[in-house]
DNA sequence: CGTCGGATTTACT
DNA sequence: GTAAATCCGACGA
Protein backbone atom coordinates (compact mmCIF):
# COMPACT_ATOMS: atom_id res chain seq x y z
CA UNK A 1 0.00 0.00 0.00
CA UNK A 2 1.40 3.11 -0.61
CA UNK A 3 2.01 5.19 2.03
CA UNK A 4 1.00 9.02 2.75
CA UNK A 5 3.98 11.92 3.26
CA UNK A 6 4.34 12.38 6.88
CA UNK A 7 4.90 16.47 7.63
CA UNK A 8 5.80 15.63 11.53
CA UNK A 9 9.55 14.45 10.59
CA UNK A 10 12.13 17.21 10.08
CA UNK A 11 11.87 19.35 6.89
CA UNK A 12 15.03 17.27 5.42
CA UNK A 13 13.52 13.84 6.01
CA UNK A 14 10.17 15.43 4.36
CA UNK A 15 12.09 16.74 1.08
CA UNK A 16 13.03 13.30 -0.74
CA UNK A 17 9.54 12.50 -0.27
CA UNK A 18 8.21 15.90 -2.00
CA UNK A 19 10.22 15.22 -5.56
CA UNK A 20 7.94 13.65 -8.02
CA UNK A 21 5.01 14.19 -5.98
CA UNK A 22 1.41 15.62 -7.00
CA UNK A 23 0.40 18.76 -5.86
CA UNK A 24 -3.12 19.86 -6.36
CA UNK A 25 -4.72 23.28 -6.18
CA UNK A 26 -8.28 24.05 -7.50
CA UNK A 27 -7.89 23.23 -11.58
CA UNK A 28 -3.84 23.04 -11.95
CA UNK A 29 -1.56 20.38 -10.67
CA UNK A 30 1.93 19.87 -10.43
CA UNK A 31 4.74 17.28 -9.99
CA UNK A 32 7.39 18.79 -7.81
CA UNK A 33 10.72 18.15 -9.17
CA UNK A 34 12.87 20.54 -6.85
CA UNK A 35 12.85 21.64 -2.87
CA UNK A 36 14.71 23.53 -0.52
CA UNK A 37 14.46 22.00 3.35
CA UNK A 38 14.97 25.05 6.21
CA UNK A 39 15.39 23.41 9.63
CA UNK A 40 14.25 26.09 11.90
CA UNK A 41 15.92 27.61 14.83
CA UNK A 42 18.71 25.85 14.13
CA UNK A 43 18.87 26.91 10.75
CA UNK A 44 20.73 30.41 10.26
CA UNK A 45 19.09 30.20 7.11
CA UNK A 46 15.62 30.14 8.09
CA UNK A 47 13.01 32.85 8.81
CA UNK A 48 12.60 30.79 11.69
CA UNK A 49 15.98 31.16 13.29
CA UNK A 50 14.57 33.87 16.01
CA UNK A 51 11.95 31.98 16.71
CA UNK A 52 8.42 32.56 15.76
CA UNK A 53 7.92 36.54 14.13
CA UNK A 54 3.97 37.37 12.54
CA UNK A 55 5.54 36.43 9.25
CA UNK A 56 7.20 33.12 10.37
CA UNK A 57 4.53 31.48 12.99
CA UNK A 58 2.89 29.28 11.12
CA UNK A 59 6.40 27.30 10.33
CA UNK A 60 6.00 26.80 13.75
CA UNK A 61 2.37 25.39 14.24
CA UNK A 62 1.10 22.66 12.86
CA UNK A 63 2.91 20.42 10.26
CA UNK A 64 1.56 19.78 6.46
CA UNK A 65 0.04 23.79 6.21
CA UNK A 66 1.53 26.09 3.67
CA UNK A 67 3.46 28.55 4.62
CA UNK A 68 3.60 31.73 1.94
CA UNK A 69 6.11 34.55 2.61
CA UNK A 70 6.24 37.69 0.29
CA UNK A 71 9.76 37.53 -1.70
CA UNK A 72 11.21 40.80 -3.08
CA UNK A 73 7.79 42.39 -2.76
CA UNK A 74 7.16 40.86 -5.97
CA UNK A 75 6.75 37.30 -5.46
CA UNK A 76 5.26 34.85 -3.02
CA UNK A 77 6.49 31.74 -2.24
CA UNK A 78 5.39 28.75 -1.04
CA UNK A 79 6.68 26.33 2.15
CA UNK A 80 5.25 23.12 3.13
CA UNK A 81 5.56 23.15 7.26
CA UNK A 82 7.35 20.65 8.76
CA UNK A 83 8.40 18.74 12.02
CA UNK A 84 5.39 18.44 15.19
CA UNK A 85 3.35 21.83 16.26
CA UNK A 86 5.83 24.17 18.09
CA UNK A 87 8.72 23.21 16.08
CA UNK A 88 9.54 24.91 12.82
CA UNK A 89 10.99 23.64 9.46
CA UNK A 90 10.12 23.59 5.88
CA UNK A 91 10.25 22.44 2.61
CA UNK A 92 10.26 25.38 -0.27
CA UNK A 93 8.51 24.68 -3.76
CA UNK A 94 10.97 25.90 -5.69
CA UNK A 95 10.52 23.70 -9.29
CA UNK A 96 8.18 21.58 -10.83
CA UNK A 97 6.55 20.49 -13.76
CA UNK A 98 2.81 21.48 -14.48
CA UNK A 99 0.86 18.05 -15.78
CA UNK A 100 -2.64 20.12 -15.07
CA UNK A 101 -4.70 22.90 -15.68
CA UNK A 102 -1.40 24.70 -17.60
CA UNK A 103 -4.45 26.93 -19.41
CA UNK A 104 -5.30 28.40 -16.13
CA UNK A 105 -1.26 28.59 -15.35
CA UNK A 106 -0.94 30.56 -18.31
CA UNK A 107 -3.19 33.06 -17.77
CA UNK A 108 -1.51 33.97 -14.39
CA UNK A 109 2.34 33.41 -15.89
CA UNK A 110 1.30 35.56 -19.23
CA UNK A 111 2.59 34.22 -22.53
CA UNK A 112 5.88 34.50 -23.00
CA UNK A 113 6.71 31.41 -20.32
CA UNK A 114 8.33 28.24 -21.87
CA UNK A 115 6.43 25.24 -20.78
CA UNK A 116 9.15 23.95 -18.42
CA UNK A 117 9.14 27.43 -17.01
CA UNK A 118 5.89 27.72 -15.66
CA UNK A 119 6.71 26.74 -12.13
CA UNK A 120 10.30 26.87 -12.22
CA UNK A 121 11.46 29.06 -9.44
CA UNK A 122 10.20 29.78 -6.08
CA UNK A 123 8.27 32.99 -7.42
CA UNK A 124 6.96 31.63 -10.55
CA UNK A 125 5.90 28.56 -8.80
CA UNK A 126 3.84 30.45 -6.30
CA UNK A 127 2.84 31.96 -9.07
CA UNK A 128 1.70 28.69 -11.32
CA UNK A 129 -0.70 27.82 -7.72
CA UNK A 130 -2.37 31.52 -7.41
CA UNK A 131 -0.98 31.56 -4.30
CA UNK A 132 -0.97 35.30 -2.31
CA UNK A 133 -0.54 35.93 1.12
CA UNK A 134 -4.09 35.40 2.75
CA UNK A 135 -2.79 31.72 1.61
CA UNK A 136 -0.77 31.56 4.38
CA UNK A 137 -1.45 28.69 6.89
CA UNK A 138 -3.64 26.88 4.39
CA UNK A 139 -3.95 23.21 5.06
CA UNK A 140 -2.06 20.73 2.60
CA UNK A 141 -3.91 17.35 2.67
CA UNK A 142 -1.65 14.75 2.36
CA UNK A 143 -3.47 11.54 0.35
CA UNK A 144 -2.07 8.03 -0.45
CA UNK A 145 -1.46 7.76 -4.06
CA UNK A 146 -4.05 5.14 -4.29
CA UNK A 147 -6.50 6.87 -6.91
CA UNK A 148 -9.93 5.55 -4.90
CA UNK A 149 -8.32 6.48 -1.48
CA UNK A 150 -7.46 9.75 -2.62
CA UNK A 151 -11.06 10.43 -4.13
CA UNK A 152 -12.79 9.03 -0.78
CA UNK A 153 -10.51 11.51 1.43
CA UNK A 154 -10.94 14.65 -1.04
CA UNK A 155 -14.98 13.87 -0.93
CA UNK A 156 -14.05 14.47 3.33
CA UNK A 157 -12.60 17.49 2.94
CA UNK A 158 -14.88 19.17 0.28
CA UNK A 159 -13.34 22.35 1.71
CA UNK A 160 -9.30 21.98 1.25
CA UNK A 161 -8.00 23.12 -1.60
CA UNK A 162 -4.34 21.61 -1.28
CA UNK A 163 -3.76 18.30 -2.02
CA UNK A 164 -0.15 16.40 -1.90
CA UNK A 165 0.37 12.54 -2.89
CA UNK A 166 3.81 10.55 -2.98
CA UNK A 167 5.51 10.08 -5.97
CA UNK A 168 3.71 7.63 -7.85
CA UNK A 169 7.08 5.36 -8.65
CA UNK A 170 10.75 5.63 -8.19
CA UNK A 171 11.92 8.73 -8.58
CA UNK A 172 16.02 9.71 -8.75
CA UNK A 173 17.17 12.33 -6.51
CA UNK A 174 20.39 14.32 -5.71
CA UNK A 175 20.73 16.87 -3.39
CA UNK A 176 23.58 19.84 -2.96
CA UNK A 177 23.52 23.42 -1.92
CA UNK A 178 20.43 26.15 -1.61
CA UNK A 179 20.56 28.33 -3.75
CA UNK A 180 19.74 32.67 -2.70
CA UNK A 181 20.74 32.58 0.53
CA UNK A 182 23.95 33.90 2.55
CA UNK A 183 23.88 31.94 5.65
CA UNK A 184 24.41 28.62 6.01
CA UNK A 185 24.66 28.37 2.19
CA UNK A 186 26.65 25.43 1.84
CA UNK A 187 24.72 22.87 4.06
CA UNK A 188 23.29 20.34 1.59
CA UNK A 189 19.74 20.95 1.89
CA UNK A 190 18.35 21.25 -1.77
CA UNK A 191 16.76 18.48 -3.26
CA UNK A 192 15.86 18.30 -6.97
CA UNK A 193 15.58 15.57 -9.89
CA UNK A 194 18.86 15.47 -11.84
CA UNK A 195 18.23 16.78 -15.37
CA UNK A 196 14.40 17.72 -15.05
CA UNK A 197 14.14 20.95 -17.06
CA UNK A 198 11.77 22.26 -14.30
CA UNK A 199 14.52 22.46 -12.15
CA UNK A 200 15.34 26.25 -11.49
CA UNK A 201 19.14 26.35 -10.61
CA UNK A 202 21.28 27.56 -13.16
CA UNK A 203 23.55 24.87 -14.86
CA UNK A 204 26.55 26.28 -12.80
CA UNK A 205 24.73 25.91 -9.16
CA UNK A 206 23.33 22.25 -10.35
CA UNK A 207 26.10 20.58 -8.79
CA UNK A 208 24.85 17.28 -7.12
CA UNK A 209 26.65 16.72 -3.55
CA UNK A 210 25.27 13.90 -2.54
CA UNK A 211 22.83 10.86 -4.76
CA UNK A 212 20.04 9.46 -2.89
C1' DC B 1 7.61 55.64 13.15
C1' DG B 2 12.04 55.15 9.50
C1' DT B 3 15.27 52.28 7.45
C1' DC B 4 16.89 48.24 5.34
C1' DG B 5 17.40 43.85 3.29
C1' DG B 6 15.53 40.02 1.03
C1' DA B 7 14.54 31.68 0.58
C1' DT B 8 13.57 36.48 -6.90
C1' DT B 9 12.78 37.29 -11.74
C1' DT B 10 13.41 39.55 -15.87
C1' DA B 11 15.32 42.40 -19.17
C1' DC B 12 18.94 44.64 -20.35
C1' DT B 13 24.20 45.71 -21.92
C1' DG C 1 27.37 40.32 -15.83
C1' DT C 2 24.35 44.21 -14.03
C1' DA C 3 20.22 46.45 -12.71
C1' DA C 4 15.51 47.43 -11.95
C1' DA C 5 11.10 46.21 -10.23
C1' DT C 6 8.56 46.62 -5.74
C1' DC C 7 6.81 45.77 -0.81
C1' DC C 8 6.54 43.35 3.41
C1' DG C 9 8.28 42.54 7.83
C1' DA C 10 12.22 42.81 11.05
C1' DC C 11 14.29 45.79 13.87
C1' DG C 12 16.00 49.91 16.15
C1' DA C 13 14.79 54.71 17.70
Amino acid sequence: MATMIDFSEPADRVAPQLLGAILRRGGVTIRLTEVEAYLGTADPASHAHKGPTPRCRTMFGAPGHLYVYASYGIHRAGNLVCSPDGTASGCLMRGGEVIEGIDIVRARRGPTAPDAGLARGPGNLGAALGLTLSDDATPVHSVSGRDPEAERQREAHPDTDLWIQEAPGPVEMVRGRRIGISKNADAPLRYWIPGDPTVSSPRSLRVALEVL
